[in-house]
DNA sequence: CATATTCCATACCGTAGCGTATGGGAAAGC
DNA sequence: GCTTTCCCATACGCTACGGTATGGAATATG
């Protein structure tokens, strides 16, 4: 048991495939939509399956919760473990990662969590776990680059405010070319 | 009819009282969950009320996008008609509206209202002109501060995402006094 | 082969919510 | 005073969804 099956011609669902599925409802249509029937039948099951696998939707949701967090953790740890020199280009590749039009499923789901987190206790507690630690690991690139205490850790509220309202923002008709925009804030913020 | 009533011992709603609730209900618990029955019971009175100012629930939310749309119009004109000299003073002034801890419900409105446009139309078109009336209303004072354009265009764009992010962000544990890098961030972006 | 365990289907109950049909009371107009 | 208009209550049908109970097929286990 335990033993990857190597062979799973039946693929019977386990608790992994109802959380991917679950995020998935999670970043097209938010927390809200998030229903075990609708889960269910996209899944190409009923919800006699998912009453196997979880308690009940609260149990789902925390396991979303937590698998969004470690994810997150450790994606943030792995882009900031720069080679000494290279911390203002892990800074700026941060930026560009979020803020930047690729990358639409993950911006999805980090703003539907962050609007969850606006009405659930849960949501919130993972939130400022991967918050505190996105600030520390920026915080360190900034220290690393010379900047003082205050001024990185302000940077680095800077920098993660900017990505997640951008992403929020509507501004088709303002400029010709938005990315020029970006290019000259991310330098504004990064140096 | 149409001239206000000095005495309505048996209040009448009107759709703008409808609004407001909805707008109430909006801010607490978002857009998904902004029902006909729920608002009817909260105004004290039932469904059939609802449906004889409203066609359906629809009519209800275009209302209610209207509504925000205008008044935030408003406000940023109101705002940013500084006088010579006071363009700063009043760049600093947004941030700080929006930044700060106060006017909670209306950064939940803001924040609800942005996530509704992430699944409907109607409201992205919304959020569109909002957002263009207020880049290019800060983008005015920063010309007037004596900032080039594209400079000010991308000055804009930063300080409006600068602080829906923000809002978004849970940052409890990051310092002992978040007053502070809010401050030096304001200035970084303001001046 | 017999049995136990795993995973899922079906059926059912209860609640929430949308939209409609209809009636009724109160105020206004005549 | 009678009628019309305004504003709302009640009742109904329908769908969506959460959760439970139960059976059943497939696979593993002895």
């Amino acid at each position: 048991m335990e033993n990857k099956p190597t062979k799973t011609p039946r693929t019977a669902l386990d608790r992994d495939a109802w959380i991917k599925g679950a995020i998935a409802i999670l970043a097209e249509h938010g927390a809200e939509r998030l229903r075990v029937e609708v889960l269910a039948k996209r899944l190409g099951v009923t919800k006699g399956s998912f009453y196997w696998h979880f308690k009940d939707r609260r149990d789902l949701q925390d396991a979303v919760l937590d698998f969004w967090r470690e994810g997150r953790i450790r994606d943030i740890r792995k882009q900031t473990q720069a080679q000494p020199g290279g911390e203002a280009a892990a800074l700026l590749h941060t930026i560009e990662v979020y803020a930047s039009a690729r990358n639409r499923k993950g911006i999805a789901i980090e703003a539907a969590v962050r609007d969850w987190a606006r009405r659930d206790a849960q949501a919130v507690a993972v939130v400022e776990e991967v918050d505190a630690e996105r600030l520390a690991c920026s915080c360190r690139l900034f220290l690393a680059c010379g900047i003082e205490e205050h001024e990185a850790q302000a940077r680095s509220l800077l920098l993660y405010a900017y990505v997640f309202g951008v992403s929020l923002m509507r501004c088709g008709g303002f400029t010709s070319n938005i990315e020029s925009l970006k290019a000259w804030i991310a330098e504004r913020i990064a140096r």
